[in-house]
DNA sequence: GTACGTCTTCAAGTGGACTTCAAGTCAAGG
DNA sequence: CCTTGACTTGAAGTCCACTTGAAGACGTAC
């Protein structure tokens, strides 16, 4: 019991793929708790590189950090039956199908564009268009 | 000849349906020539609000600004011949295709996320870990 | 003793596209 | 004359995820 193994922050890093300031950076913002000290230097187990794993997947599908804190304040505090992790979830779902559309919309666009398909082009462009309303102040030169 | 309609920052505001702030930033970035004054008042024509759409098309087909910069240079110098435009809406084109495919990774690993199946959840996050290696400092203590 | 490497802290910088603010100008209307 | 509203400017603030820098402390190897 006497020889629990402990990594300094450079060692975490360097097991991890990070920078040392990412990890520092993220106790900073309250995604990872303090770490034991000795002689005023961080100390770590093996557990963190878990818990970077899991920041690393969790942004990976498109969280920002501020939300991967949420997700595991809910799993923490996981009450089993009103998951709300899950609603984050199907929530980033949504939010992904949408920017697939948004990326779509941008291949028509720019295919459109790269054949200078002047009359498609338009149709991909009116609806975000505000239409011109009348002039309410119009000066004269 | 005489009554060639000017119109207002804020007209022009309204009738395109952005930000005056909007219009000065693009002014100060370049995007958008010096206007005529008129009192120290910038005073547009009805071609202003063509450039905006122009603008506001180009960012939908996912160029930032300094590359709608690049665009109009490039379309003004127009060298029929070899049109850099379309190397460039060539690139943005593969860089769109690329930010699909990250788009549909999230899908993947949200969707395995949800049925809490973590043999696929390993298997979409394996690539990208960095495995770990072998301890070269390693505290005791 | 001194050079090296790692660690500590806090502050500030990065990029992109804007917005917001402060302080002042200008013309029209009452 | 005074208010109102739209305009002018430059500077600074916003968001996000970090990185970089400065300045210092500590331990170890030579």
């Amino acid at each position: 019991m006497s020889g629990e193994i402990r990594l300094s922050i450079g060692e975490v890093a360097r097991r991890a793929g990070v920078r040392t300031s990412k990890i520092r950076y993220y106790e900073s913002v309250g995604l990872l708790g303090a770490p034991a000290r000795s002689g005023g230097r961080r100390t770590y187990d093996g557990e963190i590189i878990d818990a970077l794993r899991v920041v690393q997947l969790a942004q990976q599908a498109g969280f920002t950090l501020a939300e991967v804190r949420r997700l595991l304040r809910d799993f923490d505090a996981a009450t089993p039956a009103s998951s709300r992790w899950r609603a984050m979830a199907e929530r980033k779902l949504r939010e992904v199908a949408a920017l697939i559309e948004l990326a779509r919309r941008r291949q028509r666009l720019l295919e459109a564009l790269m054949s200078c398909d002047c009359g498609q082009l338009a149709d991909c462009v009116r609806p975000t268009l505000v239409p011109i309303t009348r002039a309410s102040t119009v000066t004269r030169g």
